[in-house]
DNA sequence: GATGAATGAGGGTTCATTCAT
DNA sequence: TATGAATGAACCCTCATTCAT
């Protein structure tokens, strides 16, 4: 904001000012870019190494700028990563009864399916939700009140299944808390999976269609339905 | 330059050049005390806010002692972190297969339970190990092959009963896997659990009891087997 | 944990990714001229005070900075140290025989005077150097060889002349070394010389003509040799 | 000087205080053991890493004590170091004109024989007290007066000698610090002489008999006198 | 916008010295 | 005297953040 060295026009390329002139405002574009960059690189870093664990100057490094250039897009540290935290929980939530599905096993299947989707594609997502957790999760206030809210919807469905005679009787809750461990657990202990049952390789143990085959049949038997 | 050994006391009991014979001088205790005190507090606090975000100031003020006091008993913290970490993972195994169960039910639900207790009575010894993890499990060298080796010995009698046609044909290391990540789910992630199942007081949303009972029918059920 | 780059600047020149066209900018020198006055201080207090018993403290101080900010431009302590001596033992090479000098007796005038110029002229540098040779010489590691091998000419050409009859038969080395003594206890014993040698005023007792010529005058009849 | 945990005689080998009867107070005797231990440990300390570079810790150590042990027979760090190094300054005086010798050439020979025997059978000594030079020589005060009476008493030897014309004209100060130099030499930069001029196999390129005889020649043909 | 430089706070660690027993 | 423990000062270094250009 503050005047630069030489405020007369240069020779050289016009800084992005000319508005009028060429595409609709380009410097919001430059500027999401910028962030979009510099959101990957902090998902990155946070995943890696927690909130206090990651150094600005790790993802400026990351995201290929300095660190006074990150403090020009960013307002602090903390204030980021908070924003960070909320705008990926946002984009976690999935439907858990599609219109298209209405049998049990048919809707819990695709829960488990999508549960493992996500963490096999956003292992770093899930990772820097479980440190959140562990530091306390002061930075999720919003976020409780849409999840209890989520969950709850789901726990009715399950329980209206249950109240029909689909499913024996069982608490919908942590039904759904377990199959929240068992999916989120491929992303955030991929390490130990790597260690404990891998071949000594470093390569993944299981592959993807066979954790969703095992684990969905093994959630379908635990709530006594039957694969389609 | 040169590095010289500190006049840190060591671990083993030092030589009582027995002066007095009247009975154990009560402050040759106090080194062990001391350190019982201190491995509480970092266990508190590395399980609160992980290696990196403990400051050995936080450790110091938990255990009543002043930082230099501190650096008396330890030799630093990441070297202290490790060995904690090794010390408290000694504790961490348990026997899959007791002598006295025999069937696949029991031993299937005894398993269950003892997890479920370790999580319950050592949450914060879970939530050190599941930091470590995410950070990269770098302190966890020996760790590795034991593990390993235990699990495998579970595989294998798993895969015996499978064998047997006691229990349908699965995957012996992800039953495992899910069993580990459904019941240290209660310890590192009971925050979401309250929020989320709670009624909102802030209370455990579960007891000890309930979630035994519905975590072991929900494993039998998923192994095709039938409570005793 | 894992060592993360500092964000120190290089000491490559920056690439200008030139703006303006108006000479170098000022500021561009700035570094550079900020890391002599560094140079410069820390040759102050090393040599007044040796590498553990100079403090960054003391040389952020000297050198008109806040201590984070020396840190800006150095990596630390004792790899500055380490820098710091190489770059000024390169400075401290001299010829033994120049190509306009023939004579052993111009030779070693030569060489002697050479050598109390640099004891009059970098007395700093002479009492680092002899510090770290009481310290153990664990930060000249590249030096030696040179060292050596440079001395070895030296060696060389006085046998030569040895076995010309030039001069009578002495250890080459031995003699090398008493010149090197005599002349650097210029530098680092002037204190001792003052106040043993001195009027009391605490001028230094001796010009460095008087020196020169004495020295020269000494050194030539030790070798059997007549001034020119 | 606080009481002792407990008072009474105990069964073992009663403490030291028993004065009168076994030998003329014994306890002064073991203190004066104590305290040449001490000053051995911290000779070599000192020598090896300088005042500031010194801890108690490695001076207790080296002597088989405890730090607060220490710390009971030394008034503090600093005060024991000027003590230190005055006594063993009073140590180094030699007597530069024995009344069994007479010849110039022989005073000279004796001298530099003298010198070379502190050198080699005392190098932590030189060590210490160049140190102490390049240090700002602070703790020799009461050194200077008496080390420049007896070095003017040489001066006037020498002076005499050139007045009655056994010698040709020469700045004495200058002889003798350029004796006190390639002497004391053969101590303090003993690790160069072993890089540069040993053989590669870490002993000491020189031995005794050799650096006294070229030294000596050196000496006595620069000064104009033949070997006797 | 972008860059080099600066700053204040804090973190880990060492050490000389002293206390209590 | 001798020992374990304590203390306060200092030291090296890192980091988030801001300033000036």
């Amino acid at each position: 904001m503050t005047a630069r060295p030489n405020d007369r026009p240069s020779d050289d390329t016009p800084p992005d000012n000319g508005r009028a002139t060429r595409g609709p405002r380009p410097e919001r574009q430059s500027r999401k870019r910028v962030m979009a960059v510099i959101r990957e690189a902090a998902i990155a870093e946070f995943s890696l190494h927690g909130l206090k664990g990651t150094s600005t100057q790790a993802i400026a490094e990351r995201a290929g700028l300095t660190k006074p250039q990150l403090h020009y897009y960013i307002s602090g540290k903390e204030a980021f990563y908070a924003e960070l935290l909320q705008s990926v929980m946002m984009a976690w939530k999935l439907e858990f009864a599609p219109a298209h599905l209405t049998r049990p096993a048919d809707i819990l299947a695709n829960y488990v399916r999508a549960k493992l989707d996500h963490a096999f594609d956003h292992p770093e997502v899930s990772r820097i939700f479980t440190r959140e957790i562990l530091d306390g999760g002061h930075n999720l206030g919003h976020y409780w009140p849409n999840a209890r809210a989520w969950v709850q919807g789901e726990v009715d469905v399950i329980n209206g299944w249950i109240a029909r005679g689909l499913m024996p009787p069982m608490n919908a809750h942590l039904l759904l808390m377990n199959i929240w461990a068992m999916t989120q657990h491929h992303a955030d202990f991929a390490l130990q999976m790597r260690e404990i049952c891998g071949d000594g390789t470093g390569a993944p143990p299981f592959d993807r269609a066979t954790v969703v085959h095992e684990l969905t049949t093994f959630v379908l038997r635990g709530c006594g339905l039957s694969h389609s």
